[in-house]
DNA sequence: CGACGCGTTGAGTAGCCTCAACGACAGTGG
DNA sequence: CCACTGTCGTTGAGGCTACTCAACGCGTCG
């Protein structure tokens, strides 16, 4: 079970979406996703508090990160999808500061903080392109600010659709218009800082202009030319500039 | 006017708090701060749009950096003190996200990015300091996030004061409770989502209260308890967990 | 002195929230 | 196999927060 260099992991399919790897470098990285655990829906992977020691990489699956308000109300932080790294932005942190959980049936490895060394000692090249990656989440953190700060529902739902359609997107270049998501409504709106209600009303309405269909767990975006313009979506993803980067080893 | 090592830089100073460096660390992080330059208040630095082929590091004054909706909304996404890498967000992209500009009058070094490689390369446990307090940055955009998805006007404003105060104190241990605050009602307003109306009341209301008191473009935090309840607030500086770090090389 | 930026205050409005009820559906246990 | 239960999404009524628009005072700067 053991990842070996010719099975493309999550991880090592998504950083090749942006750099060609080396065979050591593949190497490198292939050494944090040893040890997959499974996971069933709807499970606390990480309770906030907790001892941030190991990080994980997902290797299937969704999974939602949040914190909690003392007075109950929730703040969902990031979907996380096969290829991403969750825990990395608990790393400077002795505790966690966040909750982690399983949205739908998941794959994960977990590997301990100090496991980053090698590659920073390894590769100043994957060092740069993990950054860069780390980097690409910050820019998406600061669209998702303007989106809260100064969009109205609409905007926001739609927002939030296209950027979840684009990540996707980086793993699965064939996709096309339709995908599953596992969300509820609920979660969604936690995601945004609305309300169920406004968020079913936004869909709703997007719904009887044609602009997208639901169905089961499933988005149709029927018009993404429309839904880009209205919600102003930048795409975050596939635009890496490696001009900078250090030689290869 | 090029630091050496005896004159300690802001950016040396603030990763200083967190880890103590050795000369050669040191030496590494001065290369990123040479050519200092003036810029005199309200000065756009940055533009959107331009290319994204150079770094700043903070000397001196306040700078914020923002985006524009096309309708003409802002968003402002970040405060931009002395010791702070500004344009980091903008690493794995050809062109600028944003705008920057002064607040006050500043001294901003300027680097390439590549200059980023010798760090990568010589020194990994500065790459893990280095990617510890981008994680921190992170952390507090994820924080943003929830005031601006899930708070009110009182509690919004009193985040982003004490946040700021929190920052300001990084680089200025011994700063009490009095600090200059450059913002307008309006910057401020455009940083948490609101108008400049709303912030004008929530501010008064808390004068009101006697929480806070203004005067001039200063702010005294009266009831730092109080506030720190209010919003919920995490202070995210000053709790760096290095035990996972590389040995010094 | 006039022009402008900034902060304050008031009146009216709109968008989203709260509360609530209901139907559809999946999972569970008898 | 079928009631029972809980989750999820939808819809409606009413309320509240923050918004828009506007006027005005103050200080600064040309």
């Amino acid at each position: 079970m053991v990842p070996t260099e010719s099975v493309k992991s999550a991880l090592i399919q998504k950083v090749e979406h942006y750099l060609q790897l080396t065979a050591q470098e593949r190497n490198l990285l292939s050494q944090l996703e040893t040890s997959p655990r499974q996971y069933s829906r709807n499970t606390e992977v990480v309770s906030s508090g907790s001892p941030a020691d190991q990080l994980f990489v997902v290797q299937s699956g969704w999974l939602i990160s949040y914190t909690l308000l003392p007075d109950g109300r929730r703040q969902v932080l990031q979907i996380h999808f096969p290829g991403d790294i969750c825990g990395l932005s608990d790393l400077p942190f002795a505790q966690t500061t966040h909750e982690v959980k399983t949205l739908t049936d998941c794959t994960l490895s977990a590997f301990p903080r100090d496991a980053l060394d090698p590659i920073f000692r390894g590769s100043a090249r994957l060092t740069a392109v993990m950054f860069s990656m780390v980097m690409i989440d910050q820019a998406i953190y600061m669209d998702r600010l303007r989106v809260m700060g100064r969009m109205n529902a609409r905007e926001r739902v739609i927002h939030f659709l296209l950027s979840t359609l684009s990540r996707l997107r980086v793993l699965s270049p064939g996709l096309g218009t339709v995908f599953d998501f596992p969300l509820t409504q609920t979660d969604l709106a936690d995601a945004v800082g609305l309300t169920n209600v406004s968020v079913s009303n936004a869909l709703g309405m997007l719904q009887e202009k044609g602009v997208l269909k639901r169905s089961g767990g499933r988005i149709h975006v029927l018009n993404e030319a429309y839904m880009r313009e209205t919600a102003n979506f930048i795409d975050r993803y596939g635009e890496l500039d490696i001009s900078w980067f250090p030689e290869r080893a």
